[in-house]
DNA sequence: AGCATACTTAGGCGTATGCTTAACCAATCG
DNA sequence: CGATTGGTTAAGCATACGCCTAAGTATGCT
């Protein structure tokens, strides 16, 4: 495949299945072992595992182990990069409207019948 | 809070790819027809139209055919809806760590040495 | 009518994803 | 030490995804 997956893609393709977004909803509340995330998920534990190695892939979960115990926290940042792109499409659709907007006015007052551009 | 899953599995897995979010970025600046969406893309038409399929299940656009042309355009809701989980963990997150902060200081002023819980 | 345009449908192909079980470390515990 | 607990690796399999080409439909132009 020529895919070269930029972080967008890993992110929203790692938030775009149930398990994984429990999985960060859970550690929305604070670290946890691998085991703990993996209990609520109706999967083995070795699937459970794959997911976790998506999220840390794609930056938003962290993780160290001790002892035998692996430990998780998510990685607020990670999120934002998703969000900031989100707002971003916000923001342009919005000045967009608002031309819109500025144009019909435009017409109104100056009595003009031309069809909107769009 | 627990199950509207698959709405935002068809929004996240819409997003991640990178010709469906060049084809939202085009959106946002306005509607477009099928064959101008597609063009920019490296791919052939019919997989174009296959993204914008994607899209459209997701609910992040809305199109119509008027004569031989559909118009497609962008649907705002859609991506709020993503933006909000997205914020649902940041608040929770964020209330995680003030209260960490509280129970930090709330040691510092008892001078207290019981091991921190997490 | 004849032809171009703009999609749309159908079928197929290779890779990626998601899940499973079984086997395999490594750090505790009795 | 041997058993248990927590995690990891390996191998296999079914399905989904993304892409393609070829052929089909419907509209508009001349």
């Amino acid at each position: 495949m020529l895919n070269q997956s930029s972080d967008l893609d890993r992110l929203f393709h790692a938030l775009a299945d149930p398990a994984r977004r429990a999985i960060v909803e859970r550690l929305s509340r604070g670290p946890a072992p691998v085991s703990e995330l993996a209990r609520p998920l109706p999967m083995s534990l070795p699937s459970a595992m794959q997911h976790l190695g998506v999220l840390e892939a794609a930056g938003l979960v962290r993780s160290e182990k001790i002892g035998r115990v692996r430990t998780c926290a998510i990685e607020p940042q990670a999120l934002s990069q998703a969000e900031q792109w989100i707002n971003a499409r916000r923001i342009e659709w919005e000045r967009r409207l608002d031309r819109l907007g500025e144009y019909l006015k435009t017409l109104e007052s100056e009595g003009d019948d031309n069809g909107p551009g769009e």
